[in-house]
DNA sequence: ACAAAAGTGTTTCAAATACACCCATGG
DNA sequence: CCATGGGTGTATTTGAAACACTTTTGT
């Protein structure tokens, strides 16, 4: 952690934080993670104390070697959740000049996919939350708009990248498939459609988990081709939906 | 500008800076715009002098309301290039701890389009200097990076965003316009092809500009329908090539 | 006169969409 | 026994891609 001292410049510089978004599904709904702001051990005064926030905090200058590894230490340090540096995808930079009410602060928000289910035993459940996303209270400084931005880069994002690899567990079936992509995107498809879509790029896998198929009623059990979808990547493809 | 003096921290703070690349299209290619690097005004060392660099400089942590008007702000003292806050895109932030040899500095970067033709008068030509995307230098700090992540934006927003609007003279040819996208997507196409599919959206409207079309050796002459571009884009369109 | 630039239309193929029925299980 | 959830195939339409010739001007 940073040590506390007196630092000179000769010219007024900003605090930056890193923030992240962290997106979990649970097999009906997209989920967000939230920390409930407790006192700030950085700045001279707290703001927002007991209000929820997205987990983040102030760069360690000495430490952190990118942004990227602020978001990983403060999500760590603030949720319990230890994920890996290249799993946070920047959405953007918040420099409003009166965002945070102690001094200047620019804040990177991120945001990061997680297998809800595989997750949730690690997760500080006294800090932490997962809220639907459509229930996310008001949040502290301008998370509510970091959360709207980065929403909307997951739904761009969907497009060109393998979200159902980072969301979904490891096997998974396709109206679960079907279902994150409709909740993400606000829209419903045709079950069939949708299933032909997905199965021309050749990225699914039938697998075999010891699960008796007893009928139509038990879904038949997917899991992703690695191999094939970073072929498919590699050559500039285009997930459209 | 931004006042010198003692400015004290408990907690270290790094520098912030915002550049960005300038793209032109001359009819043929990608241009972008560089400066050469001079003393700097507000680091106490000057790095990098005599080198070719990006505009972009230190953010004024009382004047800039937000990071894009740092970057405009910057444009406007080194090159000359006055833009408005909103044709500044952001392309990401880059933090590596070692980037600036001086002091901790993370940079935000932007891009914005310009038509070259109606700004080159603007530009300060001591300072600044317009190069093809294939003839650029070895540029300063981490320079030839952010160019190239600023490109890859440029690629995919292409897709999205009416980069043609931007960065073509307000009346234009079929020819200029597909050369516009071979040109930032490195591919060719077929002229009748390209042709149909840009009239298909309803974007493009001839104009008579004078010009008499005296035979298929000159080209008729477009201009973009504002309105209909963005009734298009508001309903959440891909423009696919 | 010939090379270069620009205009134009049709055919073919692949993918998007729309749509209906059957089966097995759980309550 | 019936409501629910899940599987499956086909026909239609739309857009993407491939393709060749003619005209005019500049040299």
């Amino acid at each position: 952690m940073a040590k506390k001292g007196q630092y000179i410049y000769e010219y007024k510089h900003p605090a930056v934080t890193a923030d992240t978004v962290v997106f979990g599904y649970d097999g009906k709904e997209l989920k967000v993670l939230l920390i409930k702001r407790g006192e700030e051990k950085e700045a001279g005064t707290s703001a927002y104390v007991g209000e929820w926030a997205l987990p983040g905090g102030f760069m360690d200058v000495d430490k952190d070697k990118t942004i990227a590894h602020t978001a990983a230490r403060e999500l760590k340090e603030e949720t319990g959740l230890k994920l890996s540096v290249k799993d946070f995808k920047e959405v953007g930079t918040f420099s409003d000049i009166d965002r945070d009410p102690r001094e200047r602060v620019i804040t990177v928000a991120h945001y990061a996919l997680v297998k809800l289910a595989e997750v949730q035993a690690d997760t500080d459940a006294d800090k932490a939350e997962w809220f639907a996303l459509d229930e996310v209270p008001k949040l502290a400084f301008d998370h509510n708009k970091i959360l709207q931005v980065a929403s909307k880069h997951l739904r761009r994002d969907i497009h060109f990248e393998p979200v159902g690899f980072d969301l979904l567990p490891g096997i998974f079936t396709m109206p679960q498939l079907q279902n994150l992509y409709e909740s993400i995107l606000g829209v419903t498809f045709d079950r069939r459609n949708f299933a032909n879509k997905m199965k021309r790029y050749n990225i699914l896998a039938e697998v075999d988990d010891g699960t008796p198929r007893r009928g139509t009623r038990t879904p038949i059990r997917y899991g992703f081709d690695k191999k094939n979808y970073d072929r498919l990547k590699e050559s500039g493809f285009q997930l459209e939906f």
